[in-house]
DNA sequence: CGTATAACTTGTAAAATGCAAGTGATACTT
DNA sequence: AAGTATCACTTGCATTTTACAAGTTATACG
């Protein structure tokens, strides 16, 4: 994948424009960050019904601009393993915060009590929970 | 502007991915927040040359899900302002926090150490700035 | 009463997306 | 060892969205 970084000069929120502003790159990280998803059949998966191409290119866009890894599965040699760089993972409370937003505005947007207890408890310490597999606000199960 | 709001069943993220996860909306809500514009033309200025008919989409979108009021400008009777309602002053402090990722990861991605150390003062009475015109981080004459 | 300005709308070519089918590289089964 | 399954894509093509240029409508100004 190339990257043409001349699409922002040095403006900080073009430069989110570009690399994240994006239906399916939202979602893509929503899975990541909040149903433990870390492969492409989960990310096929979510009942948004991502296309095949749209979600190789993003992936492949995300790798590409450090904020996905992409490693082979140790457990099982035929499947890759995508999972957020320390940059991807700077992303977790903002993503937290935009969940929270959705809910204050949004009357259909909706969690469960538990887990919107959960969510508030340490809203700083999600990134050290994402590394240790912790994050799951939402049910993975949930296609 | 006609919602359909079938399109997120309850996920938060799947809100925010709808109604904000597009690169002319985010380039939009910048220059509302930290470049003090709030006209049809001003947003047709920047220097990312947003089209006539992306712009009146994204613009009455916006207002359709209730980010944006438009008013005719009581001193200009041929103009009409757009401003974020409280919903999108909400997001001010998000768009803070992409701002800051930007400058930590992007290399390209500048502000000038003066605007930096302002930005960083208060980040959180920046909706109240926002109200009394005063959330300017970028020059607005930067077209 | 003509000219200018502001905010769009329309037409059409180009690009991105959605969908179904196909491919190649492992791994598992008989 | 050969056939089957799984996984991660890639390809082809119809549909949708976007970009660009031009046109329209409604006010204001001289």
């Amino acid at each position: 994948m190339k990257l043409d970084k001349s699409k922002w000069n040095g403006c900080p929120i073009r430069y989110c424009a570009e690399i994240i502003a994006d239906k399916w790159t939202f979602l893509i990280l929503r899975d990541l960050m909040f149903r433990g998803k870390n492969n492409y059949n989960a990310f096929l998966q979510s009942s948004e019904r991502i296309s095949t191409n749209i979600l190789a290119d993003r992936l492949s866009k995300l790798e590409a601009h450090g904020l996905l890894n992409k490693d082979q599965d140790p457990a099982n040699r035929k499947q890759y393993i995508y999972s957020l760089s320390q940059q991807g993972m700077d992303l977790i409370p903002i993503m937290h915060s935009l969940f929270q937003w959705a809910l204050d505005y949004d009357d259909k947007s909706f969690l469960s009590q538990p887990k919107l207890d959960e969510m508030k408890k340490d809203p700083c310490s999600m990134t050290d929970k994402y590394k240790q597999g912790q994050v799951l606000v939402l049910d993975p199960k949930e296609i």
